[in-house]
DNA sequence: TTATGTGAACCATTTCACAGCC
DNA sequence: GGCTGTGAAATGGTTCACATAA
């Protein structure tokens, strides 16, 4: 079964709930509870949970600790993703250094720019290689995934560069605009500003 | 009417898409083309444009410097929103060093940190002061949106002293947490890391 | 003839309401 | 009695199809 964007999004967010809940010690937890932690209906959490099967315990609730692996197996990966930064400004380092890209499902093994004062050096002990060399490398190290975060202005040249080398299955873009990429190229996007811009609108009419 | 989030969403993406066609002199632009360029479909560009009266022409198609400016004033601030970042680490950096980041809706006032290193100094022009004082100092400014890029162990404390302190309107989130806040207070979320995972887990269906 | 604007049909997602089990 | 699991209903958003205007 084909499971709805929306919904992995929230197993995301239970996943990070349940991890905190379970190192405080906590046991059991409702589908009430979890909603009102996640700002959600209590059934949209029973929902999401019962597409993979009858969890929970009537009556009782979800154990957390079970509920923790049932969720960890659903997002589990089947082997470490080989992935490759395009654009080291400020924030391409920021991703690198945050909490939230550790992870086991993949490796940043190499990073492009164009830069020469970081082409041939090391940034977080990954080694950064020139856009020039980028198609080579990729092979090399058979590069699937790309995290784009180099300037709007040569996203999309990035981006042609890149899947001509062949063997990219996913783009997650930072940039923000629109690319486009070959059908067989899932992207997805993290717009920074977007959600800003949104948050403005909407206050707006707030304000009458 | 009520505009539907989605809709403000791609709003933002026709409007910086015009500013490009319009900074390359391109005078008309179809529904179609706006929607090949932007990956949609193009019966929902033409009925997001609609919902602010007819602006296209029949036969013709968008006038690109018209619906510029069109967009432009649906988009528009009624006045510069007072903004504090809180939290001035690396992706806090990286935001307030971004191209996105600077508009003329809003002001980034004041940086609130525990750092010692940083409080007291500038961080791109803009004072830095302690958490400790964040209550006194949003009082004196006047401040009305967070931009909250501080770590998820201690977001949710910020956000309590931070809504505390009377005034603020909206949060933009960055912390890869859910916030609690009070009812009045807007709170938009950008998680780097749940696009990713999103990533990742319809790769992981593509494998079969 | 061409491309917009829009009601109606369609599809996806959320919420309800209650049966089923602990 | 309490809380999950789940069809059914409601809501929200997208796409179609065509009337309408340049």
């Amino acid at each position: 079964m084909r499971i709805a964007e929306p919904t992995v999004e929230r197993l995301v967010q239970y996943h990070r709930l349940l991890e905190q809940l379970s190192s405080e010690g906590r046991k059991v937890v409702s589908s009430q509870e979890i909603g009102q932690m996640l700002s959600l209906k209590a059934s949209q959490v029973r929902k999401d949970l019962s597409y993979f099967g009858e969890i929970g315990k009537r009556g009782v609730g979800y154990h957390v600790d079970r509920l923790f692996e049932h969720i960890s197996g659903i997002l589990a990966s089947p082997k470490k993703w080989p992935i490759a930064l395009v654009g080291v400004g400020r924030l391409g380092e920021a991703l690198l250094g945050h909490r939230a890209f550790r992870s086991e499902k993949f490796d940043i093994q190499a990073l492009f720019d164009v830069d020469p004062e970081k082409v041939g050096t090391n940034v977080m002990g990954i080694p950064c290689f020139h856009m020039d060399t980028a198609a080579e490398e990729i092979r090399r190290l058979g590069i699937q995934v790309i995290i784009l975060t180099a300037p709007s202005s040569v996203a999309q040249l990035c981006v042609d560069t890149l899947t001509a080398a062949g063997g990219i299955r996913g783009i997650l873009n930072f940039s923000p605009v629109s690319i486009v990429t070959p059908p067989d190229v899932l992207v997805y996007s993290v717009d920074i500003s977007v959600e800003l811009e949104k948050l403005l609108f909407y206050l707006k009419g707030r304000e009458e």
